[in-house]
DNA sequence: CGTGAATCGTAACATTTGTTACAGCACGCA
DNA sequence: TGCGTGCTGTAACAAATGTTACGATTCACG
């Protein structure tokens, strides 16, 4: 139960009250490194709580396509956003990247227990409405962006991109693409390069400097 | 208030609970044909309901495309998952496309009520799962899927394609883009065309039959 | 019956991204 | 040191999609 406490969700709520809630059936369940903890089309009837490790959510598109959607990292919920859901499945595979350590709290339990402590309907609440921010704004990149807005989205939100094959995955770009793009960036002044990796640029300045003057105001795609 | 008994979230919960939630800060609020109702950016501090009318949810991107996320038909919420959001704004613009009616109701207000009101929190809760659900195909669709599989993913989740510019813009491409493909699909036999407009073809066997067995058991993508 | 507006199909070309292949480079390890 | 391994950059070509433009069709309206 200390475990559970670090998380965000619990957070809020009386040590007696969280005991009441774990009376019910629920489970706590260690996962090996490189275990799939869910699969694509799976039900999601617990509420998950990733308590310890790191794992990552990826989603399958037709032709073999793959993307890396998020990193997961403990302590945080797992498909939140599908736990009430009809029908009731998870979209993506969860995988252990090291030892996981998961909480399967059982749904109704978990409901009426919302019911109870505001803290936690609180909580859940920002936790769905932070996963529906999460999802339009990937749906927006995908949809009306183009790579390298994506790249500058990617940097922005991110730290340098020390792993061009990593980042191609999230980016929904093979790696010789991306690898590609970022030398038309480089050359543009988007992005500069060091030992650490590909990065934005210094100032905003510097890049309308590289990029010369007719460049001056106009989006990257062309 | 009857307005809103329409509401699949309000249908359990009784009518004099549903009267002291209106006693909060509400207000009904009528919109023309045309209105922009919700701006991108703006903050999301009450829960819209639109009880009356059909509004569209479009999301702009870079470069000026555009992309029509969503119609909306009353009776609905508006935005449901970014009322509990950080930062609490929405990512798409609502427009409505008929006289709209949209009741605002104080957030504290709903969220006090919920946690008196089962059967509301309940609804509220699948509510934005679904959301959830519906972002997440969405993001698949455009990350991970050619566009000729996100139209076959249209005729699967809806009727026949009668207006091809409609269309295109609700899978993010642009129309001679989508009539190029179309007609491909065409000869591909992977869709059909009569007075009604394209649509799916009648029975897999015929379609696997008009593309010729060189094409079988392949997915579509040229 | 004409006419203008809207929609559609289509063509030619440009841009973006995927595919495949190969060479360079860093790094660990025998 | 020498060698294999993994990651990267890059080139050449293919496929997908955007861009622009034009003609055909339909349909409401005068």
């Amino acid at each position: 139960m200390e475990e559970l406490k670090r998380i965000k969700l619990f957070a809020g709520c009386s040590d007696d009250a969280l005991e009441r809630l774990l009376e019910s059936p629920c489970r706590r369940q260690e996962y090996p490194a490189g275990r799939r903890m869910l699969n694509a089309g799976d039900p999601c009837r617990a509420l998950m709580v990733l308590v310890e490790g790191q794992a990552e959510a990826r989603m399958m598109g037709d032709e073999g396509r793959e993307l890396l959607v998020d990193h997961l990292n403990a302590p945080m919920l797992l498909a939140p956003a599908f736990l009430f859901a009809t029908p009731n499945i998870v979209p993506v595979e969860v995988t252990a990247v090291t030892v996981c350590v998961v909480w399967h709290i059982n749904r109704e339990a978990f409901f009426d227990f919302m019911q109870q402590e505001p803290s936690v309907l609180r909580a859940f609440l920002e936790e769905l409405s932070a996963k529906g921010h999460f999802l339009s704004g990937k749906m927006r990149s995908f949809a009306v962006k183009g790579l390298k807005n994506r790249v500058l989205e990617y940097l922005e939100e991110n730290v340098n991109i020390t792993s061009v094959a990593d980042v191609a995955q999230q980016l929904g770009a093979t790696r010789p693409s991306l690898s590609r793009v970022l030398s038309e960036m480089l050359d543009e002044g988007l992005v500069v390069k060091d030992e650490r990796g590909y990065n934005t640029v210094p100032s905003p300045d510097a890049a309308r400097k590289a990029a010369g003057p007719s460049a001056r105001g106009r989006t990257c795609r062309g």
